[in-house]
DNA sequence: TGAATATATGTAGTTAACTACGTATACTTG
DNA sequence: CAAGTATACGTAGTTAACTACATATATTCA
């Protein structure tokens, strides 16, 4: 065991991220074993947008908790892919909407099956004691009724 | 609710991402709050350095789980602000062994009541149903016994 | 109704990790 | 013991998010 492991709670985001990474990764690996260009990064927007076929790309990001500069670049990425396009609203110029290309609605019915093995793997491999899922969510909603930082000040005081 | 949390394990990596991200921001605003010019990306060099005092680039990133381009690229910044240090191994002129300065081991004694706050206020956070301290070790040991990618070809064969 | 404010999008530059590659020293082995 | 291999460190370039700033359109309210 490493020195960082046994640091405990301190190291907890260098951790989380660190699992993130390996999962992202792995993700792409299971993507193309199953013969299919799709990088993990691109699922919330492409998810987003097979649940809500026609969004602005605030919408978008609020939707996948990004901001827009990051969504707009992913934007990008899809476009150039042919994944999805755009227009621009009539009714507000300043909008610009998304929606999923056929080739786009097309690759989804592809991967829905690759998702189901996803899924099925995730599953198994965070169905342990304490359910990394279900304490994800738990945390962050400790931290919307409290911001980390608030909580730190609160203990602070009174230690 | 939004899109993304709604799609549940599928978007674990961006959400994993997303938590840790927040708790680096606010683990800033602790240190600042405090009074401390530290940067939690700082926190496994140096607290690998607090518990094993002389270590070369390589042995540093392997205890902290980076590679080692990004460990020099932290040590870099770590020696501009003179809390480390190094010397050429005599031993084997390769290595690099890096150990803390005066200041360095002077900011740890400044930083220990603060460590003892951030750990305070992560237990408190993160001890709900499901731990997620304990959730995230759980599933580093699933995926050391059988990686994510391999889990996720047994299951597509098998399906 | 026009001035101030808010919203939507876009661009530029930053950050913190990574991979790929290169060089120097040390180790191993035919 | 020299040639090949392994290890340690370093640099360059990439990636995927971010913040800060800029501009265009829409909304509000004095």
């Amino acid at each position: 065991m490493n020195v960082i492991d046994e640091s405990g709670i301190l190291a907890i985001a260098t951790r989380l991220q660190r699992l993130s990474e390996q999962l992202r990764k792995d993700g792409t690996l299971i993507y193309k074993a199953h013969g299919l260009d799709f990088e993990p990064k691109w699922f919330p927007v492409i998810y987003t947008l097979h649940l809500r076929p026609v969004l602005s790309v605030v919408e978008i990001a609020n939707e996948i908790g990004y901001t827009h500069p990051s969504t707009i670049s992913l934007l990008k990425e899809l476009e150039k892919e042919k994944l999805i396009r755009s227009k621009r609203d009539k009714a507000d110029e300043r909008k610009r909407l998304i929606q999923l290309t056929a080739k786009g609605q097309e690759l989804i019915g592809r991967m829905q099956p690759v998702w189901e093995i996803i899924i099925a793997t995730l599953t198994e491999v965070t169905n342990t004691q304490n359910n990394l899922m279900l304490a994800i969510g738990e945390v962050e909603e400790q931290m919307k009724q409290l911001s980390f930082f608030e909580r730190a000040k609160r203990i602070g005081q009174t230690d």
